[in-house]
DNA sequence: CCACTATATTCACAGATCTAACTAACCGGA
DNA sequence: TCCGGTTAGTTAGATCTGTGAATATAGTGG
């Protein structure tokens, strides 16, 4: 094997599978079957080459041929399809937000096997009790699904906030602050004995995108939003981290000079103007029946979505509100990243996205940059996990998963 | 070789130095003079490899050695330093600007041999006529400076607005209108027979940074002013170009919601508010003397940066308002591409930078993500030619240079 | 002059990937 | 039914790249 860079010192993005099996193996899973001779193609590589990769991975059981693909045209030997046997190796994914705790198990194929929701253990707890309840939940989840636990590769765990890359949060949001400091992975290693990766909620979504158009795109970002706003941008399937792990803060870009002071330090950020908390905030303020719901997290939010969605002309007028701001916030990721696809995804599109995906949609198209180049925005239709399924998914693409 | 991969189909990303003869390369050029110990740390290959590597580089006559290291510590054998030769090969880079056509001469080693700039073509002429005009005074740049021609290995030539990925502008900013669909590209390769390359101005003033500070910087940004508002992203040595070659398009991101109206047809742009052509508008409206400047170009702001340079107190106050919608582009830089480093550049930094960059220091500390990782923010002294220089770069790293 | 140290090279080998030639499987028409 | 046409995949041999172990080279300090 050549150069194996320490993650320390990456170049700031995740870079491209180097190892041509790496490199098949993603190929595989990203298309869902395969023959050999499409593999030649996607790769660059010669068939002699994908053969004997292929056959090393169907040795070791990572791959399966499954049946024959469709004559083509006039003649010839059809197409062997190839697939990840799914049941090879599993991955977790932890999402912590403020109200909730979210976790995936990934099959080796990047399916979800399981899910479970937990409400999330707030911010009075103490950073060292939830990743201990993490480590158990977790272990119980491997449990409860018949998962051979030796056949888990690792666990991918996702939180919002500023990170310092694969370490621990640095300066956080209200509901992390007393994050700040812990040593989130090595404690998660340590407890579980398995490898476990730290991303922050953003980036891991941009990974957990399920893309369903067929367009192959390879140059997309993720708007995020959840109890902040972030964005993540892939490419090649490869997510940007940036030189400390928080590329794509989107939410405190400066929209308005002198605008409301943000937790963050600054003033006018897009989060402190719009995002879930100021929608609570707002809404509080014109007397809306939210419920019950004692924090200004993402139920608060979903609650006034609700009613905006069940007709509330106040709330309505409040979330198309934040959504003009946000679509501010879609025109900067379109033109600083340049990207082919925008994705809405996280707990609080999944559950008002509808409202905002035409006012951001329209923003994008009155721009010459986003006009010209077609930059497309879509809702992701599993937006309450992305961020799990992505923590998963990066897991599953490092060199952990691709040893026999 | 494997797979060559065409640039049309390339992931967004100006992709990492594929063999190792060109990772070498690139690491003594960027170090100035490297022992070969040195490259074995930088590169990742073993001792062996880099022997065989370099020997063929100074076969080829491509790197000589240079003398001997310094004897480090207690004893033992003094490192070999190696260098670029380079009178090897040459590359030219030219930058079309609305008021200047600058084109620099460079070596093999990076250095900048020679370096003409010429009145600009305006925006009234025809592009047809202007590439020739770059291909003759190409060739005379080349002539003059007894260059053998057969060592120039190609021009990269950068321009502003949008672009499709090497082809040429889409839709495009005042001074370039007649531009549209002209193949730039293509037009030149004929008219000089050399390969050719076609970059954003912006996005070739990150990769004609030179990095003084001595700390590896691997994630850096350029913001470059010249007729526009630009920016760059620098990955290890390798620009980020987005999907369709046009990322880092701060000048159109919106900073004021119902903001003035953009030629790029939205409203609130940071360059309708800030860029250069707004500062000359609002000098002019302020009843400043600018000369016989007839454009509202570069060299009319230039003449009310020396103004305001010279203790004109209206001409600081329109470009210190300038400044402050400025900064906020450098934060919306900051907090979505998270680098080490802001480099301000191009012809209006080179001029104005001195005001500029204090002010936008000042913005960068005061938010979170900027203090608790410290970007830093610096001016670049070549601001002039940044750009033509990052195109020749540019060329310098393609494939085209690494060949015996 | 002799340890000692750091730098660089040689040599034999392992692995990946290439080209070229071959086998496998299926179609359709004589 | 058999045979050329066509596409998919394999085998065999060559090449290139990088590796580990041992060795040569060129200084320092006693």
């Amino acid at each position: 094997m050549q150069q194996v860079s320490d993650s320390s010192q990456s170049p700031g993005y995740d870079p491209a599978p180097t190892s041509s099996r790496a490199l098949i193996v993603d190929r595989i899973r990203s298309a869902g079957t395969l023959s050999r001779v499409e593999l030649t193609q996607l790769t660059g590589l010669k068939a002699p080459s994908v053969t004997a990769v292929v056959r090393r991975l169907i040795d070791d059981g990572l791959v399966a041929e499954t049946g024959r693909g469709t004559s083509t045209s006039i003649g010839g030997k059809p197409r062997t399809l190839l697939q990840i046997r799914a049941a090879a190796r599993y991955v977790v994914g932890v999402h912590l937000s403020e109200d909730h705790l979210t976790y995936v198990l990934v099959d080796y194929a990047g399916g979800v096997v399981a899910r479970w929701r937990r409400d999330g253990p707030g911010d009075e707890s103490d950073p060292e009790q939830v990743v201990e309840r993490v480590a158990n939940e977790t272990r119980e989840l491997i449990a409860r699904s018949g998962v051979d636990q030796a056949l888990v590769l690792g666990l991918g765990f996702v939180c919002p906030g500023p990170l310092i890359r694969n370490r621990g949060v640095t300066s956080a949001p209200p509901s992390m602050t007393r994050w700040v400091g812990f040593p989130i992975r090595s404690r998660l290693e340590e407890l579980l004995g398995m490898p476990a990766l730290l991303e922050n909620d953003a980036t891991a979504a941009a990974a957990g995108t399920r893309l369903t158009t067929s367009h192959d795109v390879s140059v997309m970002a993720a708007l995020f939003m959840s109890e902040g706003i972030g964005s993540g941008l892939r490419l090649n399937g490869n997510v940007y981290q940036g030189a400390h792990g928080n590329a794509g803060e989107v939410g405190h870009i400066c929209v308005q000079i002198g605008g409301p002071r943000c937790w963050c330090g600054g003033t006018g950020c897009l989060e402190a103007l719009a995002g879930p908390a100021a929608v609570v905030e707002k809404a509080r303020a014109a007397g809306l029946d939210l419920g019950s719901h004692r924090h200004s997290g993402v139920a608060a939010f979903a609650a006034i979505a609700r009613l905006a969605l069940s007709g509330d002309s106040r709330a309505e007028a409040i979330i198309r509100d934040s959504a003009a701001w946000i679509a501010i916030g879609a025109q900067t990721i379109a033109n600083m990243y340049d990207v082919q696809l925008l994705v809405l995804t996280g707990p609080a599109f999944a559950v008002a996205g509808t409202i905002y995906l035409p006012i951001l949609q329209e923003r994008i198209l009155s721009s010459v940059f986003g006009r010209s180049v077609g930059t497309e925005v879509v809702l992701d239709e599993r937006g309450h996990d992305a961020a799990a399924i992505g923590a998963a998914l990066m897991m599953l693409k490092s060199e952990h998963a691709i040893s026999a």
